[in-house]
RNA sequence: GCGCCCGUAGCUCAGCGGAUAGAGCAGGGGACUUCUAAUCCCAAGGCCGCAGGUUCGAAUCCUGCCGGGCGCACCA
């Protein structure tokens, strides 16, 4: 049970017998006492008194004494509540031996598919599929633990025109050469080779057209040149996962060619609903509010003039899927910005078209740029995208120096776990701890540092807490009698109690920035905690009360980096 | 032209209608015979882009400007 919603539930009490009907007591945390109640003064016109006079009353009638051990009004007419000590203690009690941290699992479960990553066959991985994994991963992580049936959805981008120049590639090269290129990873290359010869040989862009012609109809060679180059890309792609650390795997690739048997149901659907106009050669849908450059309405392109289906009809096919045969109530699309418009139309026709209705819907979850220094997007010296493995390689190797640098104890041994954790987490965190639809500057020196509001400074707060169980020989909390008297841990106690809120607030939003913002303010609280209240040189139930304390920070710590997808080394 | 997003401390960012706008970094001053000083504490730093409006109350909501980024028909 949280606490704000206990303390708001009481007071909504009084408010509702002041009032004569139901009022949001609006209870937040004050930098003025624990929490406060700005109801009051709102009421103060409907009432038609003087908000002071209301908060008096409400504090006679409110029932706070188990939770409160101060409550006043304050200022011109806010309720300052203060915690009562041993009304933290029995919260956390319970919270500090339950595996769940308090956190109970949804009561309302949904079927969630959340697409993202979205790499491109035969071509590299680079700082544009950062954020769309990272965060779409976080989103897994958090929707499965709080009990929804999420279905993951990588949309690899495995079909169309450009099919037809990579096939012709692969057989210049020769299969077996072709093989080796992709799968030591050197995906760039081999696409720039392909895009180099159609730019310049006529001969070849004939044969790639030719090419695309004989894959969109099925014909076998094709097709099984077409699934070694998926194939040996998929292989790659999962190194890349797992040296970031993310939960996709080989069952999760949805790709856009997963939906091509659903191309022509979906088209003649939309036809026989008479959603679909013919505009010139191609077969369009027109959702209403969209205007292009002329002024005139934005279509969907459906079906090209060539006869090939656009990006659309996939995407609408994908929501007729998710919705209809897989029964997803929430649809999570974690691209980028620029592409908002284009989901919003597609929403748009698959609400017209009955693929879309209440209590499902579908969410946008955009993001902004990676910048660089100089505030613009992030590339390599030479211009290009840069390599998502080489960035990837370069934090653990900058984490691995900072590790033996700062701590010379560590074994060599512990390094590249340590730096593993600590160099992928601060990228990870990096993209995370900020508003997701800002761009945000990308920084080895910021989000590798051990201060602020960084991957590390958590991570190292964990792991002072593990260290102290380490010396003490002590394993997990198994019966904790939490009991709060100072201050520090007053201030600690407040936060804890508040982990369930933030996640089911991310929950709904999606703002993992807020999840973010609470572990370092933890974190944060925690190493006052830790300087003003020794734990082992305690005695008695103190230094039990204590180190249940550290438990269930180090706990909530472990769990909420968990749902950011960040690791929490024992030592570091 | 239409549409979307962003403008908060020197820098990077929080702040989801409420009290004196908060962190971290950088710069200044302190704290290690003590559970990891990879830490902590103190001081300093702000016409919240500008102008109107709504409200008892606006960084927050509305409108209009200014500045920056992005999108707008057969690529995804």
């Amino acid at each position: 049970m949280n606490l704000e919603k206990l303390l708001a539930d009481r007071l909504a009490q009084a408010f509702s017998a002041v009032a004569g009907g139901p009022v949001d007591p609006v209870v937040r945390r004050s930098q003025h006492a624990d929490y406060q109640s700005d109801a009051a003064l709102s009421l103060a016109r409907r009432l038609g008194r003087p908000p002071r006079d209301i908060a008096t009353e409400i504090l006679g009638q409110a029932e706070l004494a188990d939770l409160c051990s101060a409550v006043e009004v304050s200022g011109p007419g806010f309720i300052n509540l203060t915690v009562a000590d041993p009304a933290l203690g029995a919260l956390l009690s319970p919270m500090a031996v339950d595996a769940r941290l308090g956190v109970a699992v949804s009561a309302a479960p949904q079927t969630v598919v959340v697409d993202y990553s979205a790499p491109n066959v035969a071509k590299e991985m680079h700082v544009g599929h950062l954020r769309s994994t990272v965060i779409g991963d976080a989103a897994v992580r958090l929707l499965e633990w709080l009990g929804h049936r999420v279905i993951k959805a990588n949309h690899l981008g495995d079909w169309g025109t450009p099919f037809g120049m990579l096939i012709e590639h692969l057989l210049d090269l020769g299969e077996s050469e072709a093989a080796h290129e992709l799968s030591v990873g050197d995906l760039d290359s081999f696409y720039k080779a392909a895009r180099v010869k159609f730019d310049a040989d006529d001969a070849f862009k004939e044969r790639a057209r030719r090419r695309v012609v004989a894959l969109q109809g099925g014909d076998e060679l094709t097709l099984r040149l077409w699934r070694l180059l998926v194939a040996e890309s998929e292989k790659y792609f999962l190194t890349v996962y797992d040296q970031l650390g993310v939960l996709l795997t080989e069952q999760d690739f949805y790709g856009e060619s997963y939906y091509n048997d659903m191309l022509a149901p979906v088209t003649d659907e939309l036809d026989r609903l008479g959603l679909l106009r013919d505009s010139g050669d191609a077969a369009c849908v027109f959702p209403e509010g969209f205007t292009g450059r002329d002024g005139q309405p934005l279509p969907i392109i459906v079906r090209k003039r060539d006869g090939g289906y656009g990006y659309g009809a996939t995407d609408l096919a994908a929501i007729r899927h998710r919705t209809r045969n897989l029964g997803a109530t929430r649809l999570l699309y974690v691209v980028g910005l620029p592409q908002r418009q284009h989901f919003e139309m597609v929403y748009a026709v698959a609400r017209q078209a009955g693929w879309l209705s209440p209590p499902a819907v579908a969410e946008h979850i955009g993001f902004g740029s990676i910048l660089g220094s100089d505030g613009k997007m992030l590339r390599s010296r030479a211009g290009g995208s840069i390599k998502l493995v080489g960035l990837l390689d370069e934090a653990v190797t900058r984490a691995a120096e900072l590790a033996r640098q700062k701590n010379p104890d560590l074994p060599e041994a512990a390094i590249a776990d340590v730096a593993r954790a600590v160099g992928i987490g601060a990228i990870k965190y990096a993209d995370l701890s900020t508003d997701r639809i800002k761009d945000y500057v990308f920084d080895w020196q910021r989000m590798l540092s051990l201060d602020g509001n960084t991957a590390p400074y958590l991570q190292y707060a964990h792991a002072r807490i593990r260290s102290i169980f380490r010396r003490a020989g002590l394993g997990q909390i198994t019966a904790a009698s939490i009991s709060i008297a100072h201050p520090a841990e007053h201030a600690l106690a407040l936060e804890l109690v508040n982990f369930g809120t933030v996640v089911t607030g991310v929950e709904q939003t999606l703002e993992f920035h807020r999840l973010a913002g609470y572990l370092h303010t933890l974190a944060a609280t925690f190493s006052g905690f830790y300087e003003h209240c020794p734990v082992l040189r305690a005695e008695g139930e103190v230094r039990a009360s204590r180190l249940a304390l550290c438990d269930l920070t180090a706990r909530i710590l472990h769990r909420g980096l968990y749902l950011l997808g960040i690791a929490t080394p024992e030592r570091m």
